[in-house]
DNA sequence: CGATCGCCGTGACAAAAGTCATCGGCACGC
DNA sequence: GCGTGCCGATGACTTTTGTCACGGCGATCG
């Protein structure tokens, strides 16, 4: 049970937007920071509900989500160790804007409104800080616009597999060799689109010669037709 | 010339993010800011420059939009009087992640990003209010994001339509009366698809009798109708 | 071992989105 | 007055997207 062997305190002090704390202040919230776990799937908070406070992922990984009234999702953002979330609405008082899960099982910790709004005004810094990550999420969220507004599912498609690769992609023979993460069904809430649609564009990928498909490990063969994808019509 | 009527400093005092600040402050800030003009269509800033300050729009209105290799555009936002852009980038030091535009002329304050820095850390619920101020952004931004990925533009034609006459209908006997403020091409790039859709998706709802066209002023003959639109398949 | 369930692929469609081209109206400037 | 440009409408067509339905696989569980 590796979970024990992680601490509220050690969690903490890796997250940015609390990294300009002294020990004695990561402490101090250490100590009023609630351990929440959650079995896989399980609900953090969802669409529309009041805030009471923010989550920082301890361990596993949060899948930020809007769903449809269609039973369809759109993924905004997954989040693993070390981020926070929901740092947001704290301020401007609504509800959270999307749903969250966890992943897998997770473990994160709750720290609540009053806390956090107190530790920003004591420490200008910190909210200097949530500043600089929420400009990382605000980027996300209009590059995601972006390709919704002006690209195909294919596009979508050829641009996931490419940052895969280039994040984690090792280097065979045959070409470029990744594995995805996820189901079908996932990396279509994640690109905004069906499972079928997905499917579909990945066979169709793989009959042009670009990729090779085999089960979810994809080789990348011809990388300049992929790149190439990038560019048209974008 | 009404321009001349208006001061930096009186702009400023009705910036949200400002508000806590003292008459001192206040103009000891718009004393730094510098005012500029932009004609009808002129370029305040493009997607990619790197971030040299924020912006405050004391005249006129701002579009902020992402731009397609193809051409077509995607509105972010229209920010007028009394708002700030850009606050975001400022911070994570990256650079504009959109482009920005005057609608017509404008006139805007610009806070160079060190003056806005030493700012927030001089005042700490500057930066609180800043967070407040992009809450909104950022819910207006997953808005989008759920229009995108899960209606159709005839419901998101339906949904402008809507929100345009709660805030500006003027109830007649035919129905409630809304002057569309821009162009189908405009239209188009706000709600993120093409002057032809617009145009014909508008010419449906007026066969079907939910709406009267004349030039840019609507009439909403079936409000019902049209609100079910707004639920079927969201 | 058989039932069930989740995941994947696919065919057949239907609907929506987008492209291209054309036409008419209206305003503005020369 | 006449070109020029912006705006809107629309026909014809292609592509993309989405839906429904089915069948196949493999894992898991009783």
């Amino acid at each position: 049970m590796p979970e024990s062997t992680i601490t509220p305190g050690q969690t903490l002090a890796k997250v940015a937007i609390f990294s300009v704390l002294t020990d004695n202040e990561l402490g101090f919230l250490a100590q009023r920071a609630i351990p929440r776990h959650y079995a896989a799937g399980e609900t953090v908070f969802g669409e529309g509900e009041p805030c009471s406070g923010l989550y920082v992922v301890e361990q596993g990984q949060v899948r930020i989500f809007k769903s449809s009234a269609s039973g369809r999702e759109q993924v905004l953002s997954i989040d693993g160790p070390g981020s926070s979330i929901a740092e947001l609405p704290v301020f401007d008082g609504g509800s959270y804007p999307a749903s969250a899960a966890a992943i897998g099982d997770a473990t994160l910790l709750f720290v609540s409104k009053q806390d956090f709004q107190a530790l920003c005004l004591a420490h200008p810094q910190v909210a200097l800080k949530v500043l600089r990550v929420v400009g990382a999420r605000l980027r996300r969220l209009v590059g995601i616009i972006e390709e919704l507004s002006f690209t195909t599912v294919r596009h979508r498609l050829a641009s996931f597999l490419v940052r895969l690769a280039q994040k984690e992609g090792k280097r065979t023979a045959e070409g470029v060799e990744v594995t995805v993460p996820v189901s079908n069904q996932e990396l279509a809430s994640q690109i905004g689109t069906v499972r079928e649609l997905v499917s579909r564009n990945l066979s169709r990928l793989q009959a042009e010669g670009m990729i090779k498909i085999d089960g979810r490990s994809v080789v990348i063969c011809d990388w300049k037709a992929l790149e190439a994808e990038l560019q048209s019509a974008e």
